[in-house]
DNA sequence: GATGAATGAGCATTCATTCAT
DNA sequence: AATGAATGAATGCTCATTCAT
């Protein structure tokens, strides 16, 4: 019988239960006014019972940011597979991380909190962190391929090693997403709007540029 | 009499002999750790002291930021008189960015800190917080001048408006700056180091890339 | 049928084996930091049996205490008798008491332990904690008889009454036996190994002494 | 001017009343049940300036013990000026330690919990774990040299080493001071009153006959 | 009987902020 | 202006105990 099998479903019921109420507090406080009592609250469940499911906070925070990656990760997995030249697949994965962090605020910012928790504590063998970690290196992994398929099929030219082009381009992704999520970063958003450009349009105007550049290396 | 303005100056002592200690004991154990009890003990000052010249811890954390985005911007102003062509003072201004933040990681994490505290917390009106979107502001600016600038003397192709590009510029390297600062991006730090790449060849190399890449848009 | 009978016997086999693994867990880890959870573990059985069989966690302590009383008290009835001078079997009595305690340092602790839990809480009228006072009297009662039957044969002199003796032995023994069981009181244990002194010798050697002294009384 | 001495003094004083309170909550209650919000509402204080002058809850703890060993200490020196045979300076300090346990006995449970306290945790190091070792030491000594200066004058014989001697009269102290102080011991201090002893009477009885016992020793 | 998930009161500890001196 | 003692709300975490299944 599946009582066990069963048993470890209800469990991780309760898991994506918490979760999202963590989620929730976190979006309308953000990271540092969340508290425990709160989540616990909105997840209609005992501060007791969230310590069944998480070790500590941090847990739960890295647990949301790993949910996070994920699923964006699918989403990457997904551009992948379609029948594409390269420099349309890079393109796609920008546009599909920009539009993820767009409809999913929290998890962006769980993603940017992640990297100040993993920098003032230590974390060193924790799952949770490991697989954040994984999972990052899994993301990167799809937009290195995306690169070499490019290169392939000529779309994008071989002056530049892929891998290292693949964090160039992670990086400057990055950074457009943290200027679009960010608060205090409103100024940049105005420019933008003065553009009537939305975030999408412009990252993958923004890497055509660049992968056009790269034909242009190393010549005047 | 300057009697007045000895007491200013006295004040303006203190307030950076405070500031000083809270970016040493930030460095020391990151801004989540850092309490105002350490802080007052790094400065030989008492805690009351620190006070009197800072309403709120948010504003020893915002005047830090401040600091940094100002000697920042210094820095950016010298480059900007530079007789160069545009694309050299981009490339100048990342490089610069770069290495600033690298000799000053207290100062880039003040930066990355800043943006957190004003998403959950209201500072409108406080002038620190408004000093520091003031000077963000005026980096964004010295940018776009020298893009302007490189579209003049022939070095930039006009096809982008000068402000746009400015922004993605100003993101990429924000994105790369992080790259470089945060732990959790040890993964990709690796990467570039096999290509013995230090941080600022790569972003110079990426500026080239890119300005290069402008030329060729809107042809295939 | 023993139907009824089976099921006691097996009630018991479970008591005793959430005892058992009390034990090694307090062993492990002392009494303030042993949990209910530690203990269901160490037993292979669930939190909530535990409660099935004891209703309190101190109700499990006191059945632990119990247990090593009577245990103490089985090994006290085998020396009384023992066919010899009444003076032998007082010593004999001290050293097995102290052979015990340090072979079954959870049960001295518990011992210990008890007296503290019930200091704090009220135990009136609950089983456990009557038995545990009632096998403490039984066990001074040895005592006294080895006691009486010293005076008889003319070992021990009749001059102190023989509760009262027995009552100060009794309080010497348990004296020694922390001054052994106790880890701040590493500095006396130190002393007695200088002496290269065990234990058992030293109370046998104690007891020696005091009764001899009882014959010296009331003349100078 | 002795500003500074008068801040010390006064900082002495909050000790102090802190200490007193924590006393009183103690002697109410118990140590298991005392906690720092009751202890703090005692003193008239804050829980965070509990936190001012004692480190850990623990740290509290250890300072009454060392207040009570050093009055016990104190009372010690004072016995042993006295100008009597040896044998009455043993005799005297056993009756002060009863004395003083009796009349402090929230100082002779500080002095059983100190015990379990050091036996669970680790206090290496620790200032004022150090401090009540090293007058439990003194404490000792004292004794010791009681009996010093009876076998000198021949008041106690010479059989025995008077170390080894002080350690075991040491410990049937201990043992007579816990049957008094612990409540699960009321069976055994029936038995005292219906011999209509009290304790200083008993314990001085009890040196006298062990300390006429030695000079019977190795002789049957 | 047995389970183990859920509970929630309880607690030690922290730390930004205030204020009398 | 400077101090530093005092505050007390806030918070993460624990653990004995309960109870539906």
């Amino acid at each position: 019988m599946g009582k066990e099998e069963r048993r470890k479903r209800e469990q991780q019921r309760r898991r994506n239960q918490i979760i999202d109420a963590a989620e929730a507090v976190i979006q309308r406080q953000g990271f540092h006014q969340a508290t425990m009592d709160e989540i616990a609250e909105e997840a209609e469940l005992s501060k007791g019972t969230l310590y069944l499911y998480f070790s500590q906070k941090a847990a739960l925070y890295l647990a949301i940011c790993r949910k996070g990656l994920q699923q964006l990760n699918d989403k990457f997995a997904h551009v992948i597979q379609e029948e594409k030249l390269g420099i349309e697949l890079v393109r796609k994965l920008g546009e599909t991380f920009i539009s993820y962090t767009s409809t999913h605020p929290e998890h962006a910012k769980a993603m940017i909190y992640y990297e100040s928790l993993i920098d003032e504590e230590d974390f060193e063998g924790d799952e949770l962190a490991e697989d954040c970690e994984e999972v990052g290196r899994k993301l990167l992994m799809y937009l290195t391929r995306a690169i070499q398929i490019g290169m392939q099929d000529g779309s994008i030219a071989r002056q530049m090693d892929p891998k290292l082009l693949a964090v160039q381009i992670w990086a400057s992704m990055r950074g457009m997403m943290q200027l679009y999520q960010v608060r205090s970063q409103r100024h940049l958003q105005k420019i933008l709007q003065d553009f009537e450009l939305d975030m999408e349009t412009m990252i993958g105007q923004f890497l055509d540029v660049h992968i056009k550049g790269i034909q242009n290396m190393n010549n005047n």
